[in-house]
DNA sequence: TTGATAAGTGAGCAT
DNA sequence: ATGCTCACTTATCAA
């Protein structure tokens, strides 16, 4: 398996590719550039099999910023409905206080049609 | 750096014992089971490297499990405060219907009033 | 020494 | 082949 380049992928055999240069070339270029120098199977196994292991990097890394980013995601949703049920609280509670009010005055206009005697209609009788 | 044992930690130079009972045990048994059977420093070194090794995949398995629990709470809380933000909804549109009704309640009462000649004092001839 | 976590590696799955 | 994700290893930091 692995057995003489860990973490410095980079030169393993007397070719010159950086770690940049070998992930982002093509196939078909690396194909060719394989060729053109000659290398043994070995050696072409070992360069595509580095070319791999620096793609897994890539692709690690952008798993981790992504489940990092989903996190955040959920926790900016969490502050704006926390904002939201306040926001809904307050007008709830304004509202709670507009019925309140409202009653009493319904209230004080059908009392003062008691005191004055003045019978009501029976649909204006109920409040609410 | 690393050499011989990758996966399979388990007995790695003539020892037997257990990833499972190498992990449990306290530090003063295993050197006391180390000097007991005669091993080598190279090898305590070995033994004790594995310990580590095993202590941190364990470690590592927690640590991926407090990240999904956590990724659960924070739906589970998104859920719940999306049922709480409904159900404040609700109660809001029932008490808009309420102050509508009181107001329109109000106002009939007042109509009755005008109707009637009837003169209203002035702090029941605000509405709202 | 112990525990936690970020980065990197390989396995295995899906496209 | 490519991309993603899991489990594991290692390095590193904190307690």
């Amino acid at each position: 398996m692995g057995d003489d380049q860990m973490k410095q992928l980079s030169p393993p055999s007397g070719i010159d590719i950086s770690d940049d240069e070998l992930v982002s070339i093509s196939v078909r270029d690396l194909n060719r550039q394989l060729k053109l120098r000659g290398l043994s199977r070995e050696e072409i196994v070992r360069m595509k099999q580095r070319r791999r292991t620096l793609k897994n990097r890539g692709y690690a890394a952008s798993c981790r910023i992504k489940r990092i980013e989903q996190k955040d995601d959920l926790e900016t949703d969490k502050v704006h409905m926390h904002m939201d049920l306040e926001k809904m609280a307050e007008d709830n509670d304004r509202m709670k206080q507009d019925v309140n009010s409202l009653i009493a005055k319904c209230e004080a206009l059908k009392k003062f049609a008691q005191l004055k005697k003045i019978p009501l209609p029976p649909e204006l009788q109920t409040i609410q």
